[in-house]
DNA sequence: CGTGGTTTGTAAGTTACACTAACAAAAAGA
DNA sequence: TCTTTTTGTTAGTGTAACTTACAAACCACG
């Protein structure tokens, strides 16, 4: 068998005694991740650059509008972020008026988070910078790919 | 036809008038990506809390090592980074001893970078260490999805 | 040749965000 | 009841992305 794909086969080259080497930084899944998001992170920036709104941001937005009423550790959860850097995201969210905490009634530890109307606006805005940013992503792909890429992620962070 | 899978279906829902929404965050490719890019980042975290260093930070020390004398500027492009980023982590693994600038002849403005003893001990431990996180990462996908997948993401970030 | 534009490294300052540790109030469970 | 857990909060640390500005070296063109 010629050396044809040798690059890529290798991916799963066997480990053998005294090879201690692992390959190509470029067979590394973890390096593809990080480059590609930091493309994406790059794009996105430049899209909302106008609105002033980061990933993060406009991700909570979003979800607080689809959850009304959420708690902030149900943010955290669905975001897969700790308590205190959700606080510091909510804090300037809340600081540009865009949504407000109310003490729940069933549990007064949480407190129950809701978008203004400036916030929904905002939103609505974010949503079409979103569409924008999706299709130049999405660009470079088939539906199907897009799905399947989709699949393999979610893999990973679930 | 009833509403099997209705929520990956509708990844490729079309544009209608005064349909405003592009429906659900979870078939926004940028928030699996980001989410993905998270859960790498902490497991990379975790298997190198006693080794004390960052995905960059051996993602440089494997590149300096790949490419020996490479200038700032040829790890930026390879990193997709921006030249005072690339500063700042250099700056940390040469105040750590792993790498050491020196100024090249055939072009006096560059520094070109070589890793020390300790620096290629250090990568080496790393690389050991990249295996187990590898593995982790790999643990979910057969052979081939690994290959598809950084196939697709080689389309996001090159 | 030399002068203007480009590239390279550097410094300083800003921002986002992830983490930890600690604390208080409220809830849940023994 | 008393103890443990959950929730929000503050404060502090570290990484890493960005911008702007500057100096030195290089390059190209008139």
């Amino acid at each position: 068998m010629p050396h044809r794909q040798k690059e890529f086969l290798s991916i799963t080259t066997p480990h053998v005694a005294g090879d201690e080497d692992i390959g190509a930084i470029r067979n590394i899944v973890g390096f593809h991740i990080r480059l590609a998001h930091g493309a994406v992170y790059r794009h996105f920036a430049e899209t909302f650059a106008d609105l002033d709104l980061t990933q993060k941001q406009v991700s909570v937005l979003w979800l607080v509008n689809d959850h009304r009423d959420i708690a902030q550790t149900g943010l955290a959860q669905r975001m897969r972020m700790d308590r205190a850097t959700t606080m510091a995201i909510v804090n300037r969210l809340q600081a540009r008026g865009y949504l407000v905490r109310t003490k729940s009634t069933q549990d007064r530890r949480k407190q129950a988070l809701t978008l203004t109307p400036a916030g929904r606006a905002a939103l609505r805005t974010a949503k079409l910078a979103i569409r924008k940013h999706e299709d130049w992503l999405k660009s470079r792909f088939t539906d199907k790919e897009v799905a399947k890429l989709i699949e393999l992620l979610t893999r990973i962070h679930e």
